[in-house]
DNA sequence: TCGACAGTTCTATATTTCTCGAATTATCGT
DNA sequence: ACGATAATTCGAGAAATATAGAACTGTCGA
């Protein structure tokens, strides 16, 4: 995880989604619901300023997923990516955690 | 920060840190004062089994220093290490920070 | 002041990681 | 089934990072 946050193209990623993946939202009928993050083309233009789809990108993905930072699932033709909170929270967990000796 | 946790030497350094490291203790007066840590050559010890100090060794701590992850001070002709649990706690925090629109 | 100990810095090499383009897979609309 | 769109995989080259050894700095004790 943290060298997947490491790279400054990543973290730029996770930041971004971080600011547009909403974990749920309200739906019309009152149920909550996962909102729909943005897609790789979204996170493309966003984070690297270009209109098409360079491998890069899917390589930085793939990275975060790989560290469980990020989720993505298929919708049609795209992929919508989202923040995984709960990995980030026991991320956080892990890092203010004190050991036995500082009881 | 994130960059000097991604490596795995010195992720292994940190948290041999963290584990002996107390952040604080009780003084001979009732006072708070910061324990005393391991010096580098424990460290060394410790996370890389060697006996002499590898020059890699201060490589990894410079960067950890750098990012404000531990701190280092010189006691008479060791060098004293202690974790930086402040910074930690901020780490924490950006990581579980929700933005605006997730109100 | 000299020698020994504790760490650091410097330089070169090795390794890992990133980037870029081309080819490939997957899905949709017709 | 075909073409177009969306994204991933692969391979080679470029860039960043880590490692190892030698020389250097700083501190203590005799």
């Amino acid at each position: 995880m943290f060298k997947a946050l490491g790279d400054p193209t990543r973290l730029r990623i996770f930041e971004f989604l971080r600011s547009c993946c909403c974990p749920v939202a309200v739906g019309d009928e009152g149920e909550v619901r996962p909102v729909q993050g943005p897609t790789v083309g979204e996170v493309c233009c966003s984070v690297l300023g270009t209109e098409k789809i360079p491998s890069s990108l899917s390589f930085h993905l793939k990275e975060l997923r790989n560290a469980r930072l990020i989720t993505m699932e298929r919708r049609g033709k795209h992929m919508i990516c989202g923040i995984d909170r709960q990995s980030l929270a026991s991320l956080a967990e892990y890092l203010t955690q004190t050991d036995d000796c500082c009881a």
